[in-house]
RNA sequence: GGGCGCUUAACUCAGCGGUAGAGUGCCACCUUCACACGGUGGAAGUCGCAGGUUCGAAUCCUGCAGCGCCCACCA
């Protein structure tokens, strides 16, 4: 075994290696079950948010995907059928901004290549640059089935976009009209409600005055005074509103106004929804431009003009300001206004303003034609998934809980979805126009083929629709479509071109509900949301395996979300490029390795709280690395030695919790006691999603137990020499080797990489499967042996002895190197315990000698716990006030201890109600605490002064 | 305008009804044959403030202060 180990770990060196060997060895793939083997062990599933193949990985993709592949290796390991399934989105916006300004740089643009041109221009695009964020993921290590890696836009996916469009409009879930929609003049498109970001913005409220007509369309000198933010927007205004019971203006019911700077007539209007109290009481309504003035219109049967082209220019219905950009129209308009002096005032104005999520522009509410689904049907069913049923159980569950109330919320009040985009690059809204009857054909459910004709003229001139779906109707769509929805139905009604490719429903009904959804709250109604939705309504026709009707919990999407933080700077700052704080996981990784780095990650995911990423933290467990690597490096050395001598260690005991029998010596017992323990915790946490309590977890076993005692202790055991005894050696060799190898494993899910490694220098090279993350995970629930319980007790013993042994070393001068003999007073079955572990002691303690007294000698300084006085024989016994000083203060913390438990004891109404065992706790840490105090103030008296 | 969260050691965070915890940092000593990315010991907190419930409160309730997030069509 040639375990040549550098002294450092470095894993620059490893990292790759893996990284690579994982994929080329398809290891994580799950490939579809076999028809009669689909029921067969209970699979855990799981979807990768996609992100956008325009994305670079950053801090909060790979917390996500720590969180993921710790709980799919972990449950991969628990013997579960795992599978985590990988893909990217075309996100519609962005792909396409990407390409168009790559093509602004060529002195070209979209326009200039037409549709067709463009399509294909960004497909070169994408499977050009499209994978990087999956290759940042494969070098991260994460336990994907990349066998099965999809993108939104490949043909089984948008074989269910189309589908999913058709059943909606056939089911009368989606209409085509004219409304009020969010405009992003950069993009020139429309786009939802969310996908407006509004930001305090400092403006102006500028007051107009509209002079007011007489029944003959003469000015009567008086003016009505409207207050906007927005002034541009006059040139389409139909009307002027009021309140109904506005004293101020109930002269001028019926009147009529003259609209300035277009010299139109327009009517002034009544409706309860003018507030009074905000600026003048008057508005102006331009319901081509506005929501609410939009909704005033429809109530007043006015007419609507739209003032401005799709780049926010004023258009020909703009008359002298045709052409010119919105806030330029503005300037001229409100110099104007003044010149004439129409402007009454102008005040400062804080309000929210929309701006477009993906490029920031100004959103300008724009009257026109657009695909809305009426969302309310799917939003009861998406409600239902999530509130308790009749029996208080839940479909779907949130991690943190209080997500549940966010959701609901927001379900509650939905409005419906606006799913049409202006853009050229996405999923071509399957309906097609007629030129001659002008109606709209959509085709049948179930069919692939493009209509030839008009379903309702009979027509050949139709033309298919040239917006496309919003990103997110495929995204959503995800969790049924990746297995083979609307395909693995197979129903009559498919054509005999798709019934071919028809697929197997194995995977389905194998595969759905998935078990977890895990994200951040960023996207919970963008995606998490929609996902509801449409799987549960979608899914419901799908049979269940055994032919039965789906019923709403095993319609879900998945069984789970677990939502968690965002990835902050270590200043608690969000990361942003403009702010310049953003931190590059891929470089991080670079300096610490991607062990180190995951495990900050899941050390700080707390659920519910943002993370501060701290590159301390990060350094802090890079050390932890090097700490596992020097453990097996110790290890492998001793390999090495007994061999020499002819000892081969057995490796046919590894893979399953370490065995051993009574008579195995205590620290053998005892960290198999603590290993069992951690396996139990980590079960636990990782099951409640408390990645920063498993990852302590481990952490404290790895260290704390394992190399700080049991370690230092085994070095005790192993002697290789020539006149050793070598069964005892060799039977220590293989509990090392034992425990070690169980806690590799349980370190595998947060530090594959060099678990890995390390997982593979024991075997030598011939590991008994491919990967460590093939093997078992150490199961919990182990029932602990009597004599493992009890050396849980006595080594406690013992560490408070060597503690305080060690502590009064340092007090009293004893140089590290130095040995001591010792004396002990203590009663007769601690003193069993320390006589049969007397080799521990001396070791750990550096003593040479263990001298049982009835009472220790005068004049040695000496520590006392409960169970133990302990002194040192040294004779530079030294700094007796030092040592005064150090007893009043054990003294004032044990006196407290006895008045505070006194205090609770001599409470009638503590010892009635409070439980036994707090009681008899509480009196027995009071009793250790006087027997304490006792020997402290005996100690303080006997001290010179 | 509604809703939600946070405030614990210098820093980053756990704990959420029974005597205050971790990691990092800090101080002192130690290059002992796995590891100085190490070892050993140590200092460090009136648990934001004020009330209340309880035998007992960082922990539950109420109010206040500060910080942050989400949702909402008021010109």
């Amino acid at each position: 075994m040639p375990h040549d180990l550098p002294k450092a770990y470095d894993p620059t060196a490893i990292e790759d290696h893996w990284a690579e060997y994982w994929v080329r060895e398809n290891l994580f793939a799950q490939p579809t079950p076999k028809p009669d083997d689909r029921n067969q062990g209970e699979p855990f599933t799981i979807l990768l948010p996609p992100p956008n193949v325009t994305g670079r990985l950053h801090m909060g993709h790979m917390l996500n995907q720590t969180e993921m592949d710790i709980l799919t290796r972990w449950r991969r390991m628990q013997g579960r059928r795992a599978l985590w399934l990988p893909g990217t989105d075309h996100a519609g916006i962005a792909t396409q901004m990407m390409v168009e300004r790559q093509l602004a740089e060529e002195g070209t643009s979209r326009q200039q290549l037409g549709r067709a041109a463009f399509e294909a221009r960004v497909w070169a695009w994408k499977r050009h640059y499209g994978g990087a964020i999956l290759d940042q993921m494969k070098r991260l290590g994460a336990s994907v089935d990349w066998s099965r890696e999809y993108f939104t836009m490949d043909e089984n996916l948008s074989v269910a976009v189309r589908e999913a469009f058709v059943r909606l409009y056939e089911q009368g879930l989606i209409y085509r009209g004219a409304y009020i929609v969010n405009w992003c003049p950069r993009c020139q498109t429309a786009i939802s409600d969310l996908e407006v970001v509004y930001d305090e913005h400092k403006g102006h409220l500028w007051e107009i005055r509209y002079p007011v007509h007489d029944d003959a369309g003469r000015e009567t000198g008086e003016f009505l005074t409207v207050a906007t933010t927005r002034p541009e927007t006059m040139l389409g205004d139909v009307a002027v509103a009021v309140h109904p019971e506005d004293e101020r203006y109930l002269h001028l019911h019926g009147k009529k106004l003259g609209l300035p700077l277009m010299g139109r007539e327009i009517p002034i209007v009544l409706d309860d929804w003018v507030s009074r109290a905000f600026g003048t009481g008057a508005v102006k309504v331009t319901p081509a431009h506005d929501p609410n003035d939009f909704a005033l219109g429809e109530r007043h049967h006015l007419p609507s003009i739209n003032v401005m082209d799709e780049t926010a220019h004023i258009n020909d219905k703009g008359g002298p300001y045709a052409g010119l950009d919105r806030y330029v129209a503005r300037k001229k308009i409100v110099a104007d206004l003044e010149e004439q002096g129409l402007l009454a005032g102008i005040k400062d104005h804080t309000h929210n303003v929309g701006h477009c999520d993906r490029c920031k522009t100004v959103v300008e509410p724009r009257f026109s034609t657009q695909w809305f689904i009426k969302i309310q049907p799917l939003a009861e069913k998406a409600i239902a998934a999530v509130k308790p049923d009749a029996t208080g159980n839940k479909a779907i569950r949130f991690t943190p809980e209080m997500y549940e109330k966010t959701y609901l919320n927001w379900m509650e009040n939905i409005h419906d979805w606006c799913i049409s985009r202006q853009l050229w690059w996405g999923h071509r809204i399957p309906a097609w126009h007629c030129a001659i009857c002008h109606k709209i054909t959509v085709p049948r459910p179930n069919t692939q083929e493009d209509p030839k004709a008009c379903a309702h003229c009979g027509s050949a001139e139709i033309k298919q629709e040239t917006d496309v779906l919003d990103t997110w109707f495929s995204s959503g769509l995800l969790p049924v479509s990746v297995f083979g929805w609307p395909k693995i139905l197979g129903a009559p009604g498919l054509d005999s071109e798709t019934r071919e490719s028809k697929i197997d429903r194995a995977d389905f009904d194998t595969f759905y509900p998935t078990s977890l959804l895990v994200t951040g709250f960023d996207i919970l109604f963008f995606w998490v949301a929609r996902m509801i939705m449409l799987g549960c309504w979608f899914a419901s026709d799908v049979p269940m395996p055994d032919g039965s009707q789906r019923e709403l919990k095993d319609s879900v999407p998945f069984k789970e979300v677990y939502i968690h933080a965002l990835v902050r700077d270590a200043n608690r700052e969000k990361m942003s490029k403009t702010k310049g704080n953003v931190i590059d996981p891929i470089e991080i990784v670079k300096q610490y390795g991607t062990d180190a780095v995951r495990f900050t990650l899941a050390s700080m995911a707390s659920p519910g709280t943002d993370i501060a990423f701290n590159i301390a933290r990060t350094e802090g467990y890079r050390a932890f690395a090097n700490k596992i690597w020097n453990a097996a490096r110790f290890i492998f050395m001793n390999i090495e030695r007994a061999a020499e001598i002819g000892i081969a260690v057995d490796r046919s005991a590894l893979g399953a919790m370490p065995t051993m029998t009574e008579d195995a010596p205590l620290e053998a017992r005892w960290i198999l006691a603590e290993l069992q323990s951690t396996a139990q915790l980590i079960s636990e946490e990782l099951q409640s999603y408390r990645f920063d309590e498993a990852a302590n977890t481990i952490y404290r076993f790895f260290w704390g137990s394992f190399c700080d005692w049991f370690l230092e202790i085994v070095k005790l055991r192993l002697d290789f020499s020539e006149n050793a005894d070598k069964a005892e050696s060799k039977a220590a060799l293989s509990t090392l080797l034992q425990v070690f190898e169980c806690a590799l494993r349980l370190l595998s899910p947060f530090m594959p990489f060099i678990t890995e490694e390390i997982w593979h220098a024991i075997y030598d090279g011939n590991p008994p499967t491919k990967s460590i993350a093939l093997t078992h995970y150490p199961q919990p629930g182990y029932a602990l042996e009597v004599w493992n319980q009890y050396a849980l007790v006595e080594m406690q013993s013992l560490q408070s002895l060597t503690v305080e042994i060690r502590a009064l070393r340092k007090e009293i001068g004893v140089e590290e190197k130095a040995v001591v003999p010792i004396e002990i007073r203590t009663d007769a079955s601690s003193r069993k315990i320390v006589e049969q572990n007397r080799d521990i002691v001396e070791r750990l303690a550096r003593v040479s000698e263990i001298r049982f007294v009835d009472q220790i000698a005068a004049g040695l300084a000496k520590h006392s716990t409960a169970a133990f006085d302990v002194a040192a024989i040294y004779q530079r016994t030294i700094d007796v006030p030092a040592e005064r000083e150090r007893k009043k203060k054990e003294i004032a913390k044990q006196e407290q201890i006895v008045l505070n438990a006194d205090r609770q004891l001599n409470n009638p109404g503590f010892l009635v109600k409070a439980p036994a065992h707090i009681v008899e706790g509480l009196k027995k840490q009071r009793e250790e605490a006087q027997r304490l105090l006792d020997k402290l103030r005996g100690d303080l008296g006997s001290l010179p002064e």
